[in-house]
DNA sequence: GGGTACCTGCGT
DNA sequence: ACGCAGGTACCC
């Protein structure tokens, strides 16, 4: 599943390919893609230059040479595939840009939940979203203060991209294991000093989807290499701090997984 | 705060 | 053949 640190390197590999380029042609190959962008959207794009591609939480934003924006979002599995404009289609490509070099980027995506969209010059395609994790000027301080207004379990609050930008369901249980936080505290029960240790868990779990994969990496009490998850889908297995099965619960329909050993 | 829709592959 | 998984929008 894509969440913050798929995306950010799903941009990084792409924007050698498209920065610089101008759009040729959009075409919309799916039932989902001609519902989020219409036809004059299309036409609105069509024939820019892509200035850049920057990331808010786990939205890309394909800034145009006018000013305006198409904005993808991949939900659920979307990714990109980038190929030569006259070869097959990849498997479920949902949506295909043509560059003005023959190049061809393509949304893949199985369940066609992600969305691309168009956004006019000064519209903030984003409102309402939360800090970026990483943004130094979101401070423990402020975290917590964003926790205390929220009665809700904490596991529900990280998931709220208005509270946090990019965290989603794997992340939210990794940055829960790491802290040592029970996934049903009600989030304005965290105080200073936990809120400060779950957004550096947070941060901690994000990187680790960021880094290198393989890379071994350790904490005071577990050895792992990047991307072994420690809770996540682990339902009934030991848990890598403590030895205790982990559980899984479910949240608003989606699991949760959590050690009851070591997480209060 | 919960429920439903969107969609398809996959496990049962 | 059935039903679940999941991020977000939108329903109340």
């Amino acid at each position: 599943m894509p969440e913050l640190p798929e995306v950010e390197l799903a941009i990084r590999r792409l924007r050698p390919f498209v920065e610089g380029r101008v759009l040729r042609a959009v075409a919309r190959l799916h039932p989902s893609t001609r519902r989020a962008l219409p036809p004059a959207h299309v036409r609105a794009a069509v024939g820019q230059r892509v200035l850049a591609v920057a990331r808010r939480g786990k939205y890309q934003l394909f800034e145009l040479a006018r000013g305006d924006r198409l904005v993808a979002h991949f939900r659920l599995d979307g990714d990109w595939n980038v190929g030569p404009a006259d070869a097959p289609l990849p498997r479920y490509a949902r949506l295909a840009l043509a560059l003005d070099d023959g190049r061809r980027v393509s949304l893949v995506d199985p369940r066609a939940f992600a969305t691309v969209t168009w956004h006019r010059a000064g519209e903030d395609p984003v409102a309402g979203l939360g800090p970026e994790p990483f943004d130094p000027g979101f401070t423990p301080a402020r975290f917590r203060a964003a926790l205390a207004r929220r009665r809700a379990a904490i596991k529900l609050v990280l998931l709220d991209q208005r509270v946090l930008a990019g965290v989603g369901n794997i992340y939210a249980a990794e940055a829960l294991w790491h802290a040592g936080v029970h996934p049903d505290t009600p989030a304005d029960r965290i105080g200073p000093s936990r809120a400060a240790r779950l957004l550096d868990a947070v941060r901690l779990a994000l990187s680790r989807g960021l880094d290198e994969p393989g890379r071994v990496f350790a904490t005071a009490q577990t050895t792992a290499t990047t991307h072994e998850l420690m809770v996540y889908g682990r339902d009934g297995e030991p848990c890598r701090r403590c030895g205790r099965r982990i559980r899984r619960v479910v949240h608003g329909a989606r699991g949760t997984w959590y050690c009851a050993g070591c997480q209060r």
